[in-house]
DNA sequence: CTGAAAGCGCTTACAG
DNA sequence: CTGAAAGCGCTTACAG
């Protein structure tokens, strides 16, 4: 059976296919009467254009695309709807990219971009994007697709760059946390594969680096195994003799700090009285955890909308100031005293 | 700047279009020789053939829709992340749809895979599609993409069913948790438009009713509010005064029970040794919650494997036998009792 | 306001 | 094993 096409319908309407194209794609030009009859044709005959014919013709794709670290992390769900949202109010359609963390897979995706000829890109991961084939693709890639990425800066790259001060955010947390209790620190973080991670790590130095004992007693963990519930579990657990010298538990991510706050109620270390714990990114389900969890909250919507402003300018041609980094702030829940 | 295509590679390699379109589509035909020459050339010029052309042209995408009700719950992101393995391992790619639990959404994206002629497509809600509008725009895809649907099934319908037995599987967990507590349940679920609320609430219902006075002081609740952590935290509330004459909570997901629970721990209601609570789809992270969560589990990866079989059936044209309803089993955590 | 015709960039019978 | 040429289904100058 096949499919019918403007030709089947220009016939049928007894216009041209021009017309009929016209009619789809909404020009001035159509009167009122040729309008209505070739729209009740294509009603009738179940005529939905073909995408891949308009698109070659066009020579331009209206969809951009949305690449996310992993959809399993509720953070990037919450910045996939609302890049969504931002994106079709200026008309575009969006095509989302799941990387699952995977270097073979984002490299996978810019071929899919450039092959699809998207008019952009966005792309949120925390992993590091420095690594000679990575930053290859993507370079290549933004040769063609404009991008932007969010979260990391990378000097010389050919793209925009829109991301949260983390370096100061961790540190302004630390400071406050040390100020509730000044214990040393033990610090959940990821190996040299992240870049968030990276950052925060460094804010919290700097805090701890203003009182030296506490810096010297605290733990910074590079973790090399992801960032689930189950690694901060299994790191908690590993440290169940030494837990006593810290006083906060600052993890990199929301997941890290759930699985951190199961494993001391297992040992029996009161949250927050033996022990505060703080997670970052403050994800919707934070508040009916028990105990209710800390965390570092950003506007989502506030880098949905810089991102897209920044796509559209770099799709026009230009470029645009996307203005410093944005601010984090410290949402205090159970976990940390409240 | 003009983007490269075949007749650049072809002139600069000294072939036809044909050898360049060949050598890129792995024919076998090709000399060694002239591969690696036209390989070489590709590489050197960066080009990247134009995927619309090629579809045009081929008359198929070899792309699959996977349409889920919400990327925000866990389970459906578990569930696309094997589908996608399942259908690469096939040859196609993939392409996710976000439902956001609405119905002009899923409109759209019926549109947008009849435009691309994908080459078929998955549907996975437990939201009701069986609405006037939502079955004719389904009806519509049907009609020129393949359709394979998880989770309901209608009469009539001109696609695959591949779904899991709700209705036995919370009539047994019942019975085993009135064995546990023979005390009256209350049952967390949504309204008219949820179609798994509606399975899962009939199997409650048929294993109460061997028990008519605790069918008597149980309440099945229909909520219209969505399915998230508030809810489950809110209704539970709403009931703060009546809640001693229950033994469980069956939720119609995880996220439901996990609210559930921190509603009760603020009302001094024990888990489990006050009232049990259990939920649905054992998503990864109810292990590291306190009290650890009991949940319906279904395999989801052998759901992938059998939603691909019926789909490749479709595609080849004939159809496929995918068996009897998966069964689900009842896993036990601190939340039952363990 | 409308139509005839060219052409987007590929792939694939067909011929050699 | 390779090339010349047709054609996939649209859209858009161009002409009227």
């Amino acid at each position: 059976m096949k499919q019918v096409g403007v030709v089947d319908i220009a016939r049928e309407a007894g216009v041209s296919t021009a017309t009929v194209s016209r009619v789809l794609n909404g020009a001035e030009s159509v009167t009122g009467a040729t309008r209505e009859h070739v729209l009740e044709v294509v009603a009738r005959l179940g005529y939905t254009p073909n995408a891949f014919a308009a698109s070659l013709r066009k020579g331009r794709n209206d969809a951009i695309g949305i690449a996310v670290a992993s959809i399993s992390q509720p953070w990037h769900v919450k910045l996939i709807r609302e890049l969504r949202r931002a994106i079709r109010e200026q008309g575009f359609t969006t095509i989302v990219y799941d990387l699952e963390h995977s270097e073979s897979v984002l490299i996978e995706h810019t071929e899919s971009a450039r092959r699809l000829r998207l008019a952009g890109m966005v792309l949120a991961t925390g992993d590091r994007i420095d690594g000679d084939e990575v930053r290859a693709a993507l370079d290549r890639m933004a040769g063609t697709v404009p991008l932007v990425v969010i979260g990391q800066e990378l000097p010389g790259a050919g793209w925009t760059t829109v991301a949260f001060d983390d370096v100061a955010a961790s540190e302004q947390a630390i400071l406050e946390l040390l100020g509730r209790r000044p214990k040393p620190v033990l610090f959940l973080g990821e190996a040299a594969s992240s870049y968030l991670s990276e950052e925060r790590r460094i804010g919290v130095e700097r805090a701890l680096s203003q009182f030296p004992d506490l810096l010297a007693g605290s733990e910074l963990v590079a973790l090399d195994a992801g960032m689930d519930f189950s690694v901060g579990y299994r790191e908690v657990q590993a440290r169940a003799g030494a837990l006593a010298r810290f006083g906060t538990i600052f993890c990199v991510n929301d997941e890290l700090a759930l699985g951190a706050c199961r494993a001391l109620s297992e040992l029996g270390v009161r949250v927050p009285e033996d022990m505060m714990v703080i997670g970052y990114g403050d994800v919707d389900m934070l508040p009916y955890l028990t105990p209710s969890l800390s965390s570092l909250s950003g506007d989502v919507g506030g880098v949905a909308e810089r991102v897209v402003r920044a796509l559209l300018a770099r799709i026009e041609g230009g470029h645009v100031d996307v203005g410093p980094k944005l601010q984090r702030k410290i949402v205090h829940r159970e976990s940390t005293g409240g």
